[in-house]
DNA sequence: TGATTGACTATGA
DNA sequence: TTCATAGCCAATC
Protein backbone atom coordinates (compact mmCIF):
# COMPACT_ATOMS: atom_id res chain seq x y z
CA UNK A 1 0.00 0.00 0.00
CA UNK A 2 1.64 3.52 -1.03
CA UNK A 3 0.29 5.56 1.66
CA UNK A 4 0.81 9.15 1.79
CA UNK A 5 0.67 11.01 4.76
CA UNK A 6 -1.64 13.44 2.94
CA UNK A 7 -4.54 11.77 1.84
CA UNK A 8 -4.84 9.39 4.96
CA UNK A 9 -5.85 10.76 8.20
CA UNK A 10 -4.79 10.08 11.73
CA UNK A 11 -7.66 7.75 12.19
CA UNK A 12 -6.71 5.94 8.96
CA UNK A 13 -2.97 5.92 10.24
CA UNK A 14 -3.89 3.92 13.59
CA UNK A 15 -6.33 1.79 11.68
CA UNK A 16 -3.52 0.78 9.64
CA UNK A 17 -0.73 0.45 12.46
CA UNK A 18 -3.32 -1.66 14.50
CA UNK A 19 -4.12 -4.25 12.12
CA UNK A 20 -0.66 -5.36 11.25
CA UNK A 21 -0.59 -5.91 15.10
CA UNK A 22 0.07 -9.32 14.52
CA UNK A 23 -1.91 -12.67 16.48
CA UNK A 24 -0.84 -12.83 20.57
CA UNK A 25 1.31 -9.58 20.54
CA UNK A 26 0.29 -5.63 22.37
CA UNK A 27 1.06 -2.83 21.03
CA UNK A 28 0.54 0.34 23.31
CA UNK A 29 -1.31 4.31 22.28
CA UNK A 30 1.97 6.58 22.89
CA UNK A 31 3.79 3.86 20.39
CA UNK A 32 1.25 3.98 17.44
CA UNK A 33 1.15 7.97 17.86
CA UNK A 34 4.54 8.25 18.11
CA UNK A 35 5.00 5.72 15.00
CA UNK A 36 3.09 7.69 12.99
CA UNK A 37 4.51 10.72 13.75
CA UNK A 38 1.64 12.60 16.09
CA UNK A 39 4.13 12.53 18.83
CA UNK A 40 2.78 12.50 22.24
CA UNK A 41 -0.83 12.18 20.66
CA UNK A 42 -1.29 9.63 22.26
CA UNK A 43 -4.69 10.67 22.79
CA UNK A 44 -5.73 10.48 20.14
CA UNK A 45 -5.00 7.21 19.17
CA UNK A 46 -7.74 6.05 21.91
CA UNK A 47 -10.17 8.28 20.57
CA UNK A 48 -9.80 6.26 17.16
CA UNK A 49 -9.95 3.23 19.05
CA UNK A 50 -13.05 4.37 19.85
CA UNK A 51 -14.31 4.34 16.15
CA UNK A 52 -11.92 1.49 15.66
CA UNK A 53 -15.31 -0.52 16.90
CA UNK A 54 -16.91 0.01 13.98
CA UNK A 55 -14.57 -1.45 11.89
CA UNK A 56 -14.32 -5.59 12.62
CA UNK A 57 -10.76 -6.15 11.03
CA UNK A 58 -9.19 -3.54 14.09
CA UNK A 59 -7.46 -5.50 16.58
CA UNK A 60 -8.31 -2.94 18.89
CA UNK A 61 -8.06 -5.15 22.15
CA UNK A 62 -4.37 -5.33 21.60
CA UNK A 63 -3.77 -2.58 22.05
CA UNK A 64 -3.50 -1.28 25.88
CA UNK A 65 -1.77 1.67 27.90
CA UNK A 66 1.89 2.34 28.22
CA UNK A 67 2.31 -0.35 31.51
CA UNK A 68 -0.19 -3.12 29.66
CA UNK A 69 -3.45 -2.20 31.52
CA UNK A 70 -7.02 -2.99 29.81
CA UNK A 71 -7.78 0.51 30.23
CA UNK A 72 -10.30 0.35 27.11
CA UNK A 73 -11.85 -2.86 28.21
CA UNK A 74 -15.05 -1.40 29.18
CA UNK A 75 -15.83 -0.27 25.30
CA UNK A 76 -15.91 -3.90 24.14
CA UNK A 77 -19.49 -4.19 25.43
CA UNK A 78 -18.16 -6.88 28.44
CA UNK A 79 -15.66 -5.84 31.06
CA UNK A 80 -14.08 -9.30 30.29
CA UNK A 81 -14.70 -9.33 26.51
CA UNK A 82 -11.01 -7.86 25.79
CA UNK A 83 -9.01 -10.10 28.20
CA UNK A 84 -10.71 -13.10 26.87
CA UNK A 85 -9.87 -12.14 23.37
CA UNK A 86 -5.98 -11.64 24.55
CA UNK A 87 -6.39 -14.72 26.22
CA UNK A 88 -7.07 -16.48 23.92
CA UNK A 89 -4.48 -15.58 21.50
CA UNK A 90 -2.04 -16.67 23.78
CA UNK A 91 -1.93 -13.45 26.07
CA UNK A 92 -1.95 -13.87 29.75
CA UNK A 93 -4.18 -11.22 31.27
CA UNK A 94 -4.26 -10.85 35.01
CA UNK A 95 -5.81 -7.75 37.29
CA UNK A 96 -6.69 -6.01 33.52
CA UNK A 97 -3.02 -6.23 33.38
CA UNK A 98 -0.85 -7.79 30.22
CA UNK A 99 1.70 -10.30 32.13
CA UNK A 100 4.93 -10.50 30.66
CA UNK A 101 4.32 -7.07 28.92
CA UNK A 102 7.37 -7.06 27.62
CA UNK A 103 7.50 -10.34 25.68
CA UNK A 104 4.28 -9.41 24.14
CA UNK A 105 4.69 -5.63 23.39
CA UNK A 106 4.88 -5.15 19.26
CA UNK A 107 6.46 -1.63 18.45
CA UNK A 108 5.40 -0.65 15.18
CA UNK A 109 8.51 1.29 14.90
CA UNK A 110 10.55 -1.51 15.30
CA UNK A 111 8.51 -4.07 13.71
CA UNK A 112 7.67 -1.49 10.70
CA UNK A 113 10.92 -0.32 9.88
CA UNK A 114 9.93 1.19 6.95
CA UNK A 115 7.11 3.60 7.38
CA UNK A 116 4.68 2.46 5.14
CA UNK A 117 2.95 5.59 5.09
C1' DT B 1 -17.61 29.30 17.21
C1' DG B 2 -15.70 28.12 21.68
C1' DA B 3 -15.32 24.91 25.53
C1' DT B 4 -15.00 20.28 26.96
C1' DT B 5 -13.66 15.55 26.66
C1' DG B 6 -10.82 11.50 26.26
C1' DA B 7 -9.35 3.55 25.42
C1' DC B 8 -2.55 8.53 27.23
C1' DT B 9 2.12 9.82 28.71
C1' DA B 10 5.92 12.22 30.74
C1' DT B 11 7.50 14.94 34.31
C1' DG B 12 8.02 17.00 38.85
C1' DA B 13 6.93 17.34 43.90
C1' DT C 1 6.86 5.44 45.52
C1' DT C 2 2.65 7.72 44.94
C1' DC C 3 0.01 11.75 43.51
C1' DA C 4 -0.85 15.88 40.80
C1' DT C 5 -0.23 18.49 36.70
C1' DA C 6 0.57 19.77 32.05
C1' DG C 7 0.79 18.75 27.22
C1' DC C 8 -1.50 16.29 23.17
C1' DC C 9 -5.22 17.51 19.30
C1' DA C 10 -9.47 15.63 16.85
C1' DA C 11 -14.25 14.96 17.76
C1' DT C 12 -18.43 16.43 20.32
C1' DC C 13 -21.40 19.34 22.66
Amino acid sequence: MNYSDQTLGFFDKVYAVVRQIPEGRVTTYGDIARYIGSGGSSRMVGWAMNGAGRFPDIPAHRVVNRVGLLTGKMHFGSTIAMEQMLENEGVEIKNDKVLHFKKHIWVPMLELKENPF
